[in-house]
Parts: C-alpha cells; sequence; structure tokens
DNA sequence: ACCAAATCGAGAGCACTGCTCTTGACAGCG
DNA sequence: CGCTGTCAAGAGCAGTGCTCTCGATTTGGT
C-alpha cells in the first residue's frame, strides 16, 4: 500500500489516487451516474485512453469508489465507538449511528451509491464484502460485549421470532456472538430500521414532512437501542 | 384518461402508453440508468427524434416511471388494506407491508427509483408529491383509526421524544390524527424500519446472511408493528 | 368544402460518451 | 548498450440525448 520502489510505481500509484480523488469529487457533484471518464482524464490534462491504463473500465472506478466509501462508513464509525467508555453500551450505539448519519449527511452520493440503488448492470466483486461488513461488526461487537455484560435488556411486549429463523440467526451471531436468535432478530430490526431512517433522509423522503430531522434522529436512534435491548439514554 | 375525441387524441394516447410500456420492460431489464431513448423508438418503430413528440426529455419520461410506480405501490397497498377487517389494525398493517414487500420484489427497479438513490440531475416535480403519499396515507389511516378505537397500546420502556418534536408531529398528524407525540415518532420509526428492511433486501444487503427473509420479514412487522402500539399478532 | 394551423414522423446532424487499437516515446533491468 | 514492458497520445467506432428542418397528415373553423 506504500510507496512502491521503483519510479514507475511511485508515479502509478500517484496517479491512480488522483483518478480516484477526481472520480470522487465528480461523484459528490454528478452522483454515480455522472461518472466520467472522458472528464477525469481532463482534469488530469491527459487524454482518455490513458486513463484505462489504471482502471480498465468505468466499473472498475466505481469498484474502487465503492470500496472507498465503505471503508470511510467503516473507519468513521470505528473511531466513533472506540471513542466511548467500553462498557456504555447505550452511547457506543448513539455514537455508531451518528458516525454513519454525519458521513452520510456529509457524502450523500457515496452513501447513495453503497445504500441505495446498486448501480444497473453492476455487480459487486468479492473485494467489497470485507470493507462491507466493517460498521456491521463494529454494531455487533457493541451489542456481544452488552449481552456479554448482561446489559441488554430488551422490552417486553414483542413476538418471538419464528423456530425458523434459528439458521440464520446462527449466521449472524458470527459478528454478535452469544446473542439468542430473539435478540438478533431484534438486532436486525434495530440496525435496517437505521438505514431506514438515513435513506429516508438523504433521499429526500423526509422533504415537506421532518423538518427537524436531527433531533427526530437522535429520538428514533434511541427508540431503535432500546429495542435491541440497549438501556434506555440518560438524557431527557 | 379515456379515450379522447379525435382519432389523433386516441393515437397519440396509445403512443404514449405504449412508450411508457416499453420504458417500464426497459427499466426492469437494465435499471434507470439504462433507460435509452433510441432503443424505446426503435422498439416501436419509430425514428428517435419522433418519441421526443410525447417526452420532451428522458427526464420526462422518468417522471412518468415515477408516478406509475408510486401509483402502483400506493394501489397494491389500499386494495391490502380494504380486503381486511376495518378492525383488524394488526392483520392491516401485516397486510400493508407485505403488499409494498410483493410489490418491490416484483419490481426491484421501479423500487429502487422511488426508494433508492434519487437519479443524478434529477429533481421531483410536484405532479410526483400525491402518488408519492398514497401508501402512507393507508398507513396514516391505519393508526389513526387503531388510536381511536383505543387499540394502540405501546410497549414500555421507550424514551419519550423531545419537546422540540412537537412542531413535526402537528404536522404529521395530517396523515394520522389524533394520536400523541410519542406514538407519531414510533409510527415514523416503524414506517422508515420497513422500508430499511426492504432496502436491505431488494439491494442485495441481505446476501449471504440472511437467506429465510420471508420469515425474518413477517417477524420484523410483527416487531415495527408493536413498537408502533398495535397489538401483537396471534400466530405462534 | 375549403384552407390555415397544428401536429406528426423522418432524417440529418451536433456534441458527447465508453472503449479499442495502434504508434511512438521512455524507463527499468540485464 | 539494448531489450522489454509500460506509458500517453491520437484516431476511430458505435452508441447516446437532443435539436432542427422538412414534407405529410389531421384538425377545426369558416
Amino acid at each position: 500500500m506504500n510507496a512502491g520502489r521503483t519510479a514507475r510505481e511511485r508515479a502509478r500509484a500517484e496517479v491512480t489516487r488522483e483518478i480516484t480523488e477526481i472520480a470522487r469529487r465528480q461523484l459528490g457533484t454528478e452522483g454515480a451516474g455522472g461518472l466520467n471518464l472522458r472528464a477525469i482524464a481532463r482534469e488530469l490534462g491527459m487524454v482518455s485512453s490513458a486513463v484505462y491504463r489504471y482502471f480498465p473500465s468505468r466499473d472498475d472506478l466505481l469498484t474502487a469508489l465503492i470500496i472507498d466509501a465503505y471503508n470511510a462508513v467503516g473507519e468513521a464509525v470505528e473511531r466513533a465507538d472506540v471513542a466511548c467508555e467500553p462498557e456504555d453500551h447505550a452511547g457506543r450505539w448513539r455514537a455508531v449511528c451518528h458516525a454513519v448519519r454525519d458521513w452520510a449527511l456529509a457524502h450523500p452520493h457515496e452513501y447513495a451509491l453503497i445504500y441505495g440503488s446498486p448501480v444497473p448492470g453492476y455487480q459487486a466483486p468479492v473485494d467489497t464484502v470485507a470493507p462491507a461488513m466493517r460498521d456491521t461488526v463494529v454494531y455487533g461487537r457493541i451489542l456481544a460485549s452488552a449481552y456479554a455484560a448482561g446489559a441488554l435488556a430488551p422490552p417486553d411486549g414483542f413476538p418471538a421470532p419464528p423456530d425458523s429463523f434459528a439458521g440464520d440467526a446462527e449466521a449472524v451471531r458470527q459478528v454478535m456472538p452469544g446473542l439468542p436468535d430473539d435478540l438478533v432478530a431484534r438486532a436486525i430490526a434495530a440496525w435496517t430500521g437505521l438505514f431506514g431512517f438515513l435513506s429516508f433522509e438523504v433521499f429526500g423522503q423526509f422533504a415537506n414532512v421532518v423538518d427537524d430531522r436531527a433531533a427526530l434522529f437522535d429520538h428514533t436512534v434511541d427508540t431503535l437501542g432500546r429495542l435491541a435491548g440497549l438501556p434506555a439514554p440518560a438524557r431527557g
């Protein structure tokens, strides 16, 4: 990942970096569909065909941007998590949610790239699955840690998952070890709920409906965390 | 909506219908970005410029498809709702959720069009807001009716929304009259949670993680309905 | 029944895209 | 030094959205 030995290798890495940087800026202003190899080449002072030396196709550039985006959220989430008291599970959950939201609002097009409609005709290669898991892994760690500490006390009155869910729960437990099936199901509901809210917000579904989205988000995060079993927030 | 007077008007309506039909099929196979005016013209046996007599731009065609999509979900949801016993509020909620899911899985690209990333550079015109509200209106009616019947009994142990939410709650009450602020907040969480789950499912985020998505969906719908205060399901 | 106005499809054309192929220049290594 | 692999450049292909013009047809009013 760091500087290669030969001058050629270093130059190549530098140009590659510049291309993704310009592409990311293009993505921010035009969206995924507006990714334009020729415009990137123009901005670099190169001819379009030269860009193909670095990315064999537009989709490969997109893949690089997708991986970057996953890593950006993942890193933001990881940083927000470790900044918390390890035993303050509700605080960690809140920090993670806000990290995702802050990043999503700052980079709506990149959020759309990874959590919105898949790019037509584009099939995510395997290289993307590890970065795509980073935020989920953090989330799972929080819940597993809370459960291990006996701090997961889900509210009563909710139905239990069907027995047929046992298999999937076992798979999901890879990222949140120890949780019983019903808590796994709730964890998924809370997680998808988070992104449901954010998609509504980023994609403009709240326009003319909800004004103070930050306040509603705060409260929704608390509600979802509570649903997953995390303790209720101390604040008012 | 029905046959116009003159032969020309009828022919125009027919060609317009054919264009949107082909476009919708194209959308189903290629996605929104693959919408291709020239291919539509070819399939119609016309020349590309002729299509512009009916839709002044690609975006206008897209708008028509978006409105169609909103109306399709809206109609599916309305039909599912009226097929239920009016006082079976939990059943109506379940029916609505399943109607949305069935439609989304049957028309993933159209779902992406209205609930996924907004098309880059495309600004939804006002004509879309009424169709976009249809499903939400049905949802609000169910909750309002349940609340009026005294059937909304939300589980305890969840935080109350902040006072600053009062203004937004008042606005949202237009579609779910009577509900107190805390139930409005929960209603939004349940609604966004539904689409969060569906977006994960339709956009492939569940791949290699959750296999039996139908079962988990059923359970998540019950959980979200319960969160909103609807009675727990009778089934096991 | 006629005629002007509106509407329509065809065709050519513009500016642009992703992508391919070839050519000539240069850097790295023996 | 010379060989080999890499590079940017340029021309070019097929395709796109969209515009403009030009005849043909339909429409509605007289």
